[in-house]
Parts: structure tokens; sequence; C-alpha cells
DNA sequence: ATGCCTTAAATCTTAAGA
């Protein structure tokens, strides 16, 4: 089973991009960031190619900013809209989803920027991180928090660590508030297998940032105990950051072996054999003010 | 030079990204 995320920063600009992608990757699970429309939008724009591809969907989008969904072709069930019981700016936005896929819990997140140290927004994202905590600490063993973090977990992570002092990405608090999410027993499973390599998810669009590799590896794939032994392979893909028109950010990919007893989740046959059914309908986002 | 690029939305400029 294979399992990417992928910040594409508007994917109404990005389906020029998106379509190819999908179809030379093949990923069983897509989770995506950043969509900038509202899922009604997604659903005009993408539904049926995503259908003729054999992909279900789940999306929670708002006009012009933020947005995640999550594509899978091996089931999609239980999916959960929103953070849950999470801080708002003021009200909750666009920044989670969750769905069970081939037998995984699968979270698709586009955490707050925060903007400044000490700012309301920076505030907002730790406590937005903290919450991001327990609820996947109470969720299933089988679980992958994939998203963009905005947080580089190490200094190695940054092109140039000492540009980023005092901004942030890298203060301690993020990086505690990460520390905390991983504690759950979830293993980062990229810088597991390349733990010496220079490797980056994210280049600033200007001054030839990526062609000079001056990046931050900010997208990330968390997988709990029982996933983390099941990855045969780890990677950015950035092939996806090359060409016309780009995101700013690669696709991250995690290849999986089948579970031990051969369990990827329920059968899903393929879309010709199968009668025609729309996307999930999803409740809105859950408005909670931060108090 | 608090910029260099790209996006969205509302104008002909501003906010946001990280």
């Amino acid at each position: 089973m294979r399992i990417a995320t992928w910040n594409v920063n508007s994917v109404k600009q990005r389906v020029p991009r998106l379509l190819p992608w999908l179809d030379q990757r093949a990923p069983d699970v897509v989770c995506l960031q950043e969509l900038k429309l509202t899922e009604d939008v997604f659903g005009e724009l993408l539904g049926s190619e995503l259908e003729a591809r054999g992909y279900e969907w789940a999306a929670l989008g708002e006009k012009s900013w933020n947005g995640v969904a999550i594509l899978s072709r091996v089931g999609l069930t239980d999916v959960t809209p929103g953070l849950e019981g999470g801080p708002g700016f003021p009200h909750q936005e666009a920044r989670a989803l969750a769905a069970t896929c081939g037998g995984v819990r699968v979270h698709s997140l586009y955490v707050p920027n925060g903007r400044v140290p000490d700012s309301d927004h920076y505030a907002y994202k730790l406590e937005w991180l903290a919450r991001l905590r327990e609820v996947v600490a109470a969720g299933p063993a089988d679980a992958v928090v994939c998203g963009d973090m905005n947080i580089a977990p190490a200094d190695a992570d940054v092109f140039d660590p000492a540009a980023y002092v005092g901004h942030t990405h890298v203060t301690a608090p993020e990086r505690d508030a990460l520390n905390a999410l991983l504690a759950c027993g979830l293993r980062d499973v990229v810088r597991d297998r390349w733990p010496d390599e220079r490797v980056f998810t994210y280049w600033d669009y200007r001054a030839g940032m990526f062609h000079k590799d001056c990046g931050m590896r900010i997208d990330l794939i968390l997988a709990s105990e029982p996933v983390a032994k099941r990855v045969e392979a780890a990677w950015v893909d950035r092939q996806a950051r090359k060409g016309t028109g780009p995101s700013d950010h690669a696709p991250v990919i995690v290849d999986l072996d089948t579970a031990p007893d051969g369990d990827i989740g329920p059968m899903v046959p393929p879309p010709s054999a199968r009668p025609s059914r729309g996307r999930t309908k999803l409740p809105q986002a859950k408005i909670v003010d931060r108090g």
C-alpha cells in the first residue's frame, strides 16, 4: 500500500501536475493540503477524474485558504472532518481530516504556520498541536499522521539553521510539541530511512531556492509502530517540484507491505465493476471559539 | 531590499506563505 502526502498550494492551479502524478506514482492513499477552495468546488474540479482512477475521496475546504483532502482506492470510512475539540482562529479552520483507509487511520494535516514566535498565531499553532497529540493518542494503534507540519524536526531539516534562529518552524516549543506527538509512539519514517541525508520537502519559489537545494523538511509522514514496521520505502518525490507550474512543496511517499494477516482493508472493486457513487458528504467543520 | 515567487481576491494593490 502506497501512502503519499502533498501540499499542493492551490489544487485548482495544480490540476495539470496532480493528475499526471497520480497516474505515474499510483498512490493508494493521498493526503492533500492547501486546497484553497471549498469541498464543493473540489468535487466539481476533480470528482470525475478521481472516480475514473478508482479513488474515493473526502475533503474539508474553505474559500481561498487552507483545505485538506484524502483520496483512497483501498477504502475510505469513518471520515472525521476537522480537529475534534481543536482551537480556532477564532473559528476552526480547514486544517485536519481523518479517515480509515486500508485498515490504517490516516490523518491529513495542515498545521497552522505560526508566523512569528510569541504572536497570537504562534500560540494558536502550539494549542493546535497539543490537541492533535491528544486526538492521535486516543486513536487506533495503526495510524499515519501525514501532512504539512510547519515544523522542521531538527537543524538538519533546514538548509541554513543559523538563518532560522528565532523564526517559526524551528523554535524549541514547536519542536517540543512535535516530539510530544512522536512520543505517542510515532516514527518519522523518512528520517528513519535517510538518517544522514539532506532531505527537504519545501523550497521557496524565490531566488532559485529549489535549484540550489535550499529548502526545509516540514512535510512529514509519522507512522505508529505497527505501521512503521511495514515500511518498505520512504522518500521525497523531488520530480514533482521540477518543471512547469509546481507546488512549492514536494510529495512525500511511503510504501507499506501488506499486513501480517494480509488484511489491507475492505476489497474495493475497480470503478467499472461498481455503481457510480458520489463524493462522501461531510458535515461542516464544528466551529469552536478559542475562549 | 523585511525583498527575490506564487497564490487569492479584490482591484489596479494587499495579504499570506515559511
